[in-house]
DNA sequence: GTTGACCTTCCAGTGGGGGGAAGCCTTATG
DNA sequence: CATAAGGCTTCCCCCCACTGGAAGGTCAAC
């Protein structure tokens, strides 16, 4: 398989399972022509990297997983472990986010939005005086 | 004020500072000694920034909404529609994150995190087939 | 033989800074 | 007066995970 045929099944595009390759995440063959040959298995890896990444999971928490995967006498509590600490990772993130959002729209419920200058969300950003909300 | 002076007035590290003026954000004087003299209203305007970086709004974002802090003849409803349109992004970005986790969440509940290799998490990501879950 | 689709490598850029080197300026102290 | 410490300057590379594009090689079809 050439690159264009692997990125159609992965769904990953070439310039990415160039850098993948880049990084030894997948290590096709090459033909005389210079092409990368990728097989099955590459492929299959590509998919798992795709779906891994989808799930926001980094390049190293993907090289970790993809060794744990191809090790078959792995302890599942090592992919447990990673799965949790991204999980980890997710919810503060959401957290922060959400407490952005709340700021942030309880500013835009409170400005009028009309022609005139006055407005809660630019006087707000300079002073952020705690006061009543 | 020094560069040292408004970054504990700011908050925000000297080097941020500097790329900000790198940008265009500020645009502090120099003295004869090449130090970055900075106003008062430069040390206002970092503080601005930093609240509104804090939002979670873009340097561009920012920029924005700088320049109608500025212009005192602004329409509050442009900016209520920045602070909407980053809202919405937030709002997104959540949703997203939310998803992931959502998806996780269920596979790490699903493996036993034992010694034994079997492992739902990685199962899934080299199949990732639509079954009842 | 020539088009056009595919492939190659390499370089540069993204956002929002951080780390650190090399070198000036200022102030305090011995 | 010398020097040491700390602050300031510019400059360049690094982070992540790609993405875009240029310049050029390869292959199948017509």
């Amino acid at each position: 398989m050439n690159i264009g045929d692997v990125a159609k099944l992965s769904g990953l595009p070439a310039k990415t399972i160039r850098y993948y390759e880049d990084v030894g995440l997948v290590q096709p063959l090459r033909s005389t022509n210079g092409y990368r040959t990728f097989r099955e298995s590459d492929a299959h890896k590509l998919a798992f990297l795709g779906r891994a990444r989808a799930l926001g999971f980094s390049i190293e928490g993907c090289r970790s997983l993809l060794k744990l995967y191809e090790d078959t006498d792995r302890a599942s509590a090592e992919v447990k472990q990673i799965a949790e600490e991204h999980l980890q990772r997710i919810d503060r993130k959401i957290a922060e986010l959400t407490e952005m959002r709340a700021t942030l729209a309880h500013l835009v419920d409170a400005c009028n939005g009309d022609h005139r200058p006055d407005c809660p969300i630019l006087t707000d950003l300079a002073m952020a005086q705690e006061e009543d909300v």
